[in-house]
DNA sequence: ATACTATTGATAATGAATATCAATAAGAGG
DNA sequence: CCTCTTATTGATATTCATTATCAATAGTAT
């Protein structure tokens, strides 16, 4: 249970669910185990397999409903690297979880995180972040980067291609 | 025609479509003409709309076919903001057109573009991209950076939401 | 334990993007 | 300029991720 890490208390899920009566349900609570114990990206469909084993009976509407919540309250990051298909994963702060961005591999879309220039990022993007704010008079939440390419795998085959 | 630009030559563009005998069709011109005019970022249907007012007729189905090859071929940008909706634009290099981020309203979707920073982060994304590339042994062909959050219309709703 | 009602899960519906295919038109060769 | 070959078009059907619907279920306040 989420309880296990202090990074998502219950006080914390009942904030993210409970808005106004909002309850902390069993596919809730194992949505929140989930992204705690499998580390990594998952589209909807994915967590949908993956947790059906675990928690059987679990429907893809509330996969879908629960992922948006966890989004919208910040539990989760949401990405849409442009395969047709969102991904999420457990955002910055939780236990375990670093900032990091990611590299996207536009052939077989492969992704693969990288956390590298964090401290350099975090202070060119913090620079950035202010000066855009008040010039374009724009509440800048959170920012997006990757790069995309071709995964060590796939190169070879886009030589040929080319 | 595109001619009058002469950042796509026909003979650019017979390359673009031409692999192994691809023709330079009339809704093909439409489409390169219509970037070139209009400037910005639209959507598939967009595109459609707008372009069915001069060449009236044409299919949506040729629409997202040729968007996709001008992408691929490197004409086009496409960008993916998570709205469910793939956008594209014309890509740097073009007439008029300089490398450029976006700020993403994640309340009515508008896009703000900017430029301010371009030198620098150049610079920055160049060194990045050498160390990732050797590293992760990834060949990097782009990156993708927006700033999400709220423009200057969405943010009293966004107080009051909170 | 009881009652109230938010949530669930099965299923239908939506909507962007893609596949199908007969009709059309680009362009090579005569 | 005309003919022929075939890539492309556009109407339409189809796919597939995501969302809406709604009766049944299960939190939780009392």
């Amino acid at each position: 249970m989420c309880e296990k890490f202090n990074c998502c208390t219950e006080k914390r899920l009942r904030e993210c669910f409970g808005h106004a009566g909002g309850r902390l349900t069993g596919p809730r609570r194992a949505m929140v185990d989930f992204f705690h114990m499998e580390k990594g990206h998952f589209t909807a469909e994915e967590v949908f397999e993956k947790l059906s084993e675990k928690y059987p009976g679990i429907g893809v509407a509330t996969v879908y409903r629960t992922l948006s919540a966890m989004a919208d309250f910040g539990i989760l990051k949401r990405f849409d690297f442009g395969k047709g298909k969102v991904k999420y994963e457990l955002s910055d702060g939780h236990e375990g979880v670093r900032h990091h961005h990611h590299l996207v591999c536009s052939a077989c879309g492969k992704i693969l995180e990288y956390d590298d220039f964090m401290d350099e990022e975090k202070a060119f993007f913090n620079k950035i972040k202010k000066t855009l704010s008040t010039r374009y008079n724009f509440l800048i939440k959170g920012h997006s980067l990757h790069f995309y390419g071709f995964c060590q795998k796939c190169q070879k085959e886009y030589e040929k291609a080319k």
